[in-house]
DNA sequence: ATGTTTTTGCAAATAACTTGCATTTGCATA
DNA sequence: TATGCAAATGCAAGTTATTTGCAAAAACAT
């Protein structure tokens, strides 16, 4: 969570000038402990800051996620960006109050690797998303 | 894959009338190895069959996931269906076919425990997707 | 400071899906 | 078998999320 200003350094980096609009998404996005939609972005970003449309922080959103600094992925119906860390993590989203955390550590190494020898496929990825209660709602729910 | 004519049944035990829309949609499902989109049931039912409206094909796709006949779900952009059966898989998709497979079994109950013992989280459900190279398309690859 | 290339705002377009309403169909019952 | 009513369908119009064309504004190398 590195909230410097060295995202001048990461647009240039990539070809992109460096205006306010995308340093502004790309620091909301590394303050924020949950992935966001572009709504949201452009609901806060217009009320905090100047103005802005909503079309340019779809066009902002694509460019940075095409240039891998962003990570894009859909939960119930709905497209959410964050940063990308570059690094492998589940995520695991409750039930109860919709929050995602990323889970470390992946259990799917050896099982990969079987069913290759079993099925003759070559897996080069996977997604595994989690579903269940948090400590805080399992908590709430007992008491 | 019973291609069998007790989806009149299966449609009278859920409170649904029988109507031949409805038949022939349940029945492509059944017929087809690969989940489909509303456009796609909508187009060859619309050529094969008689007349049909995309609408019509919605709410019936729609009626029919609510009542656990179908399976929805989302890769890439597209909403998919196909005939809910009951049974507790992974998919497999080929990254260069694009077609999608069924993996029987699970790898994950161990670890779900684990992570319940160790983040204290009720884990409740999963989802998870493996990506890569189906045998036909990783021979091609080689010759 | 200036010229060129990118980015942005705005309005309009698109794509996927849903909804309101009038008409038709399925089916339980007479 | 006829018939009445609720449910299903067709059609057109409405939503929602996202994209696009184009002119004006901003960034940045010189």
């Amino acid at each position: 969570m590195q909230t410097n200003d060295n995202n001048a350094d990461l647009l240039k980096h990539e070809g992109l000038k460096n205006t306010k609009h995308r340093t502004a998404i790309i620091k909301m996005l590394e303050q924020s402990e949950q992935p966001l939609t572009a709504e949201q972005i452009y609901l806060e970003l217009k009320e905090k800051n100047s103005s802005i449309n909503l079309s340019t922080v779809y066009r902002i959103l694509n460019v940075l996620t095409t240039k891998s600094i962003l990570n894009k992925s859909d939960f119930e119906e709905k497209t959410l960006f964050e940063i990308n860390a570059n690094e492998h993590t589940h995520r695991f989203i409750c039930s109860e109050c919709k929050k995602m955390f990323k889970i470390i550590g992946c259990p799917l190494e050896g099982y990969e690797k079987n069913l290759h020898d079993k099925l003759g496929i070559e897996i080069t990825g996977h997604k595994l998303e989690l579903y269940g209660l948090c400590k805080g709602c399992k908590l709430n729910k007992i008491k």
